[in-house]
DNA sequence: TTGTATGCGTTATCAT
DNA sequence: ATGATAACGCATACAA
């Protein structure tokens, strides 16, 4: 069914069924109730496709991140997906990994499907590959990032001050009256490095730089935390908090916690980031940091559809994270 | 940059261009690597679009499901959308959410973007409203479920035998001495009957039909969880054993359990459905059901490829689920 | 107020 | 082996 057969039932021209589609004005109203009634009788809907090629706007918005199965990505996805349905964009979501090549891929595909615009999430995004791909292939198309900034002209930033966040849980931790912190991380992303200044920071503030123990541990998962947890315990006993760079290896620590009757958190306090539902869920419940990521998808999705629609926006946000008390401080 | 712009910078005709990049075959090999050295210098690459409106076929797969935060959901997405990739499809992620009004219009959606095929993940879109605009508006093309299945000629089915895998659960909550077992469950999709039915049949097997203790809740969540466990443990004290139709539910459940003191799996086993990272990182990690997203989701793809492809299929395939036991039991 | 003609970027058919 | 042309479904400038 296309716009033809409509006009052709209708004993008009396609093009007065394309102006009722799209209400212009200039049509007697006669005209446009019985186009419209065979609209509805024939279930019409033109095709987008062919009209992004006329419009040169396909409504149709790439969003790259690197594994949907991450929560942290999910929830992002779910809020930017609904904002963006609102305006009328479709989103194109794709798995890119951790690999910047697979993200330089990944853009191309978009280039080709002429995406009116993308959606970068998280910080991992923010590598130099990625960038250069952007700069060949989408120059003219803005380029928005949750979680991170690239210095492209189109593109735009919305941040999360994850830096000040492990600052704050520093600061809980110590009034708590815990001076032996520890810090788990993998060090994959630029965010994971932002958060290691927080924590030093943090410790810096309370006069215990000394005090600084780092533990680096190869992924961000639950086995992480074992990982990290068992050298805490193993090598370092006077520690009495860590500071864990993802809810899911303070999972990991809290496990490996309980498992050896260490008391939480009286005897360990634990904090997480990301107030994902894990944290939620455990137990005892993980006192965490809130890096925002609804607020953050949505700001990112409005800027997006702000900037298609020719609006001035400013090219980087930052968003202060909060913490979320629970039961492991 | 067009075919046109190409095939003017090399000398030759737009046909010429195309037939290069589609590898077609009557061409001098010099005309070729002449188009092709173009090609890569200016960085080309087709408009899908454009394609997609000459080939009917855009390449393009919507993929619906309620709530990509769900991780059920999610793990799904990621599989298909991968193997989707391979085959250089792209695809379009819509939340629909629960109500179907929402996912019929969901697929309006999809069918203005003309995509060609459908992917359903979870039994809440076998309903009604949805079968009748799918009849209405996709009645030419395929149209998958995961979890689920549809009676229609265009439909195909990937289902996970939930029914006996609660089944196996009551049999192996039996085997560990458990006579006492109820079921806390919401009754919002057909999954959650099936669910149902498997424990009756579990009961009946092992003539405990007479102990059945239903009790239903009103969402899948952790809180879920808590309000069924007070129940349990309020009003049904002699219960020694509960199987919950999600792993969110079975935190719930246990993290009340912890609070009162009351021993797992000694004094109540827990058991849970969906194998979700939940699972794993609760203390004490959950017995689940492992109603294999990963292989339905590979599964789905993979069928709505080949029919893609124009291959038969059959349109109704039933995985077995499994019992992965951990500390709860 | 409405119709005709054209073009968007591509592939396919028919010539040559 | 290659080019000209039509067609896909739609929107729009221009004509009437």
């Amino acid at each position: 069914m296309t716009i033809y057969d409509i006009a052709e039932k209708a004993g008009v021209s396609a093009s007065t069924v394309s102006r009722v589609i799209n209400n212009k004005p200039g049509i007697k109203a006669a005209t446009r109730d019985k186009v419209q009634k065979l609209l509805k009788e024939y279930n019409y809907t033109p095709d987008e496709n062919a009209r992004g090629l006329v419009n040169k706007a396909t409504k149709l918005i790439g969003i790259l991140m690197a594994d949907i199965r991450n929560s942290h990505h999910s929830e992002l996805a779910y809020v930017v997906e609904k904002k963006l349905r609102e305006y009328g964009y479709c989103s194109l979501i794709l798995n890119a990994g951790y690999e910047p090549k697979m993200m330089a891929e990944s853009i191309r595909i978009l280039e080709q499907r002429k995406v009116d615009g993308i959606m970068l999430v998280g910080s991992a995004f923010q590598n130099d590959i990625v960038e250069k791909e952007l700069r060949e292939r989408m120059s003219d198309k803005p380029v928005v990032m949750a979680n991170g900034y690239l210095d492209l002209p189109n593109a735009y930033g919305i941040l999360v001050d994850e830096r000040d966040g492990i600052r704050q849980s520093v600061d809980l931790l110590y009034s708590k009256g815990k001076r032996k912190i520890a810090f788990i991380v993998n060090l994959g992303t630029p965010s994971s490095y932002e958060k290691l200044h927080g924590y030093e920071d943090g410790l810096a503030k309370h006069g215990l730089s000394e005090e600084k123990m780092i533990i680096e541990v190869p992924e961000t998962t639950i086995e992480s935390g074992f990982i990290g947890a068992r050298e805490l315990v193993g090598k370092h006993p006077e520690v009495d908090a860590v500071i864990c760079a993802e809810d899911l290896m303070a999972l990991g620590v809290i496990r490996i916690l309980n498992e050896l009757n260490i008391k939480i958190p009286t005897q360990m306090a634990v904090v997480g980031v990301n107030n994902s539902v894990y944290g939620e869920v455990s137990f005892p419940s993980i006192t965490t940091l809130d890096n925002k990521m609804s607020e953050t998808g949505l700001m990112a999705a409005q800027i997006l559809v702000d900037c298609l629609s020719g609006e001035e926006k400013p090219h980087k946000i930052m968003l202060f994270s909060t913490l979320v008390e629970r039961e492991t401080t």
